[in-house]
Order: C-alpha cells, then sequence, then structure tokens
DNA sequence: ATATTTGTACTATATACTTAATACACTTTT
DNA sequence: AAAAGTGTATTAAGTATATAGTACAAATAT
C-alpha cells in the first residue's frame, strides 16, 4: 500500500482515486475484498473518519458493496470497472488540456515536450 | 477580463495564475499598470482582501513591482518575464504526467489521445 | 461464551481559505 | 482645499476538510 498525498484535493478523494488506479491496473479485481476502515486508515495513517468518507463516496459510486457487517469487496460489475481506467486517463488529458488552453501551446510543440518529458520521467 | 475559477484551488492562486497566463500570452507586457485591487475584486466579483493577497504573491514572486500609493505594474524584468510561459507549460505537463503515472499508460496511447482530444477541444 | 473485528454514526476541535467591515497614509483629480 | 483613488493592515466570522474520541449492533474468531 503505497499512497502520496498531496495537500491539493481533499484526502478521501485522493483515497478513492487510489482504489481506482488499483483497479485500472490490474492490481485489484472483481469481488476482491478491501481492508477494512480500521485497517486502511492504519496503512496510510489518516484517520477512521477519512477512511469511511472514503468508502462511502466508492459505494456511491458502485465500485465497492457491502453486506451488513462484512468486509466491503469490489464490485463485480464488469461495466463499472472496464470504464474506470478510460475514465481516469480521459479526466486527466482534459484537465491537463484545461490547463494549457489559455497559453495557447501549439500541439506539436505540446507533443514533443509530453514525449520528452514522459521519457525523462520513466527513468527517475 | 474572464476567468474562470473552479473550487479547487484557492481563489487567489487562481488570479495568481491568470496574470501569469497573460503574461505568456503577451497580453500584458512589461512596466504594464494593472488594474487596482478594488478594480480587480469588482471585476472579478471576489473580495478585495482575496484580490490583495494575489497582488501580494505575485510581488513575492517578482511578477509586479509597487511603488508607494501608486498603481502596480508588471515587472520590467525580462529574465523573469521570459520564464512564465515555460513554467506554466512545464509545470501542466508534469502535473499530468503524475497524474497518469500510476496508470501505465504507453506513451504512444498517451499521445494519440492528446492530440485527439486537443483538436477536439480547439474545435468546441 | 467471550473477545475481536466488521460497518456506521455522532459530536467536538483545528486549520486553511474566503469573506466582511474598517481604518490609515499618501497621490491624484477636481 | 476637498474628494476620490492608490496600497496596506487588522480583526472577526463563515465554510470545508481533517482529525480526535467515542459509541453501538452484528459477524467472526478464539
Amino acid at each position: 500500500m503505497n499512497v502520496t498525498f498531496n495537500n491539493r484535493d481533499p484526502v478521501y478523494l485522493q483515497v478513492v482515486r487510489y482504489f481506482k488506479e488499483q483497479i485500472a491496473t490490474g492490481s485489484i479485481i472483481a469481488g476482491q475484498e478491501v481492508p477494512s476502515r480500521r485497517e486502511i486508515a492504519a496503512s496510510l495513517k489518516i484517520n477512521p473518519n477519512t477512511a469511511q468518507r472514503a468508502y462511502k463516496e466508492m459505494e456511491e459510486q458502485g465500485l465497492i458493496y457491502t453486506e451488513r457487517n462484512h468486509p466491503s469487496r469490489i464490485t463485480t460489475d464488469q461495466k463499472i470497472l472496464n470504464s474506470v481506467r478510460e475514465e481516469l486517463i480521459l479526466q486527466a488529458i482534459d484537465t491537463f488540456l484545461e490547463s494549457v488552453k489559455p497559453i495557447n501551446v501549439p500541439v506539436d510543440e505540446l507533443l514533443a515536450l509530453v514525449k520528452e518529458k514522459y521519457v525523462a520521467n520513466i527513468e527517475e
């Protein structure tokens, strides 16, 4: 379990995002049990209430389900699971393009820079 | 004056960013007078204190300078001015790559999507 | 059966950001 | 000279997020 928090977004949303990333990469799969609220709070060093809030959010988005007083599990709804990866990528691109839009960067310059930094980033 | 705020970042930082974008695109130039705190607060419908905080931040970053009781002006330091565009672009790319890094998207797929969405975004 | 572990709920406090309302010294305009 | 517009500063209050501490019913493990 390896989550690096930023100070910008609410922690509970960053936790949700972490699970989405795990789903997107296939690191966690349909029906799999997720850590309890208290467990994940301890391992991420966050407050159990914050963990609860994250799980509640995931439940509302249909990512996990919970049977009364049983550990929560990743949904088995393949439709939802399959959409996660695309959702994350497209949303990242959207945010990115919105942020550079006001600067009028030519597409070629932009792609070249992204490519360059992508490679550099991997090598780190 | 056309600033669209999001609810994620502090308003004063979004104002700073707006001025950086204007500098990056050459819409405002070295030595140019900027609106007074009260003026920009009125036109952006934000609190004068928030405007003051944004200007104070810009002053600390060397983007504007203020002679006692005179309207603030864009710096004439070309070194600073020239670095703004690159700073904005590289920071956007950095944030973008950080956000997709955990998903392990192949560079080709990523570039293709960025290109596709870039074009689609312009046509809007 | 007892203890531990589930999920869930509630109240209180701390912090960061924003807004609100003034105030003051100095410059420019009238 | 008076009025309006500069930048700057201070204090107070509101909101969202995170933390802290506690509680309870139900399931599981011992």
